[in-house]
DNA sequence: GGCCCTCTTTAGGGCCTT
């Protein structure tokens, strides 16, 4: 009913908002907290990647806290005080936006004793290249679950779909007056995150291959539609850990692919695979099993899987060898 | 494209994402 609500103030029936009921979150990192809404975070700067300026640098030995997710109750309220004004304000316009160069930021002098969300998400894109490809779906699933934790919706790139062989999404499923454009999604998915941000907190974005394909994904679709990531939206490659499980010994996990992971966790296929909803379904689970078998609390997860150089200095790095 | 591994490091191949 509030998902229909803030959707009707949108005017975008188009995309889904459910319930994700529990927070598996929650339940798996009860070790690392001392209290329910008292989570020891104790670094979040090496291992989280960001987009606003300065140098890639480490940040370490801080501690935060995370206030785990509490259910947002009142998102119908929040979503409906959200004016024309306030999308606006998200939008920034850039004056030179002739580069497309993926630049990652560690987080610099962040604050991490704000609250964090942490966000699964996954794109299913008209294929590899991320320059000339374009996102045409995205689903997201916010961890701490309760209403609304979850948005998903197909994207109209205006361009030929040529690999629905992967994803079964069509031309025909995306080129319909329903089906948003990025341009027109982009202050829709920022106003959603924003909804499940904590107030001051921040958000941690996790997806399988982040790093290589989605991360790039996104930033180039923010960059043609002339918007910035918002700077308290944080990155994570939860293949980092899957190559620490897959390493651990006595493991027999075949390879780091998700697909390989689910039948690895026995996690069952709920959906089409490789549709982005099904494949967040998946990762959530199979993020809950991967921590559990590293024994890793959130601060460790942090910790280890850090994004350590941007993309531009590994690229410097590769053409001077 | 980034990451990891190795038959490596003055490099190259395979995996993973769609």
């Amino acid at each position: 009913m509030r998902a229909a609500l803030c959707f009707s103030h949108f005017q975008l029936s188009r995309c889904q908002i459910h319930t994700f009921a529990g927070s598996w979150w929650k339940k798996v990192h009860n070790f690392s907290r001392k209290g329910e809404n008292s989570s020891k975070f104790q670094s979040l700067g090496p291992n989280i990647c960001s987009l606003h300026g300065g140098h890639s640098k480490r940040l370490n030995n801080i501690e935060g806290k995370n206030i785990i997710s509490r259910r947002v109750n009142n998102i119908g309220q929040q979503m409906a005080n959200l004016t024309q004004s306030s999308l606006n304000s998200s939008r920034v316009e850039i004056s030179e936006c002739k580069s497309v160069h993926i630049e990652q930021k560690i987080v610099e002098n962040e604050d991490i004793t704000k609250p964090i969300t942490i966000i699964v998400f996954d794109t299913e894109t008209s294929g590899l290249k991320r320059k000339d490809d374009r996102i045409i779906e995205i689903a997201l699933q916010d961890l701490s679950g309760g209403e609304n934790s979850t948005f998903q919706t197909l994207v109209n790139p205006d361009k030929i779909v040529t690999n629905s062989n992967i994803h079964g999404i069509s031309e025909d499923m995306v080129d319909l007056p329903e089906v948003p454009r990025m341009e027109a999604l982009i202050p829709i998915l920022v106003q959603y995150v924003k909804s499940r941000q904590k107030p001051g907190g921040q958000v941690l974005f996790i997806s399988h291959n982040c790093k290589s394909f989605d991360f790039p994904f996104l930033i180039n679709e923010f960059r043609r539609c002339f918007y910035e990531i918002p700077s308290d939206w944080h990155f994570l490659d939860a293949m980092s850990l899957a190559r620490a499980v897959k390493k651990a010994e006595g493991s027999e996990l075949s390879s780091i692919s998700l697909q390989s992971l689910r039948e690895y966790y026995k996690i069952p296929l709920i959906g089409e695979a490789h549709r982005a909803m099904a494949d967040v379904n998946v990762l959530a689970q199979v993020l809950q099993k991967m921590t559990h078998d590293l024994k890793l609390t959130v601060s460790g997860l942090l910790k280890s899987y850090a994004f350590t150089e941007t993309i531009d200095n590994s690229k410097k790095k590769k053409n001077s060898r």
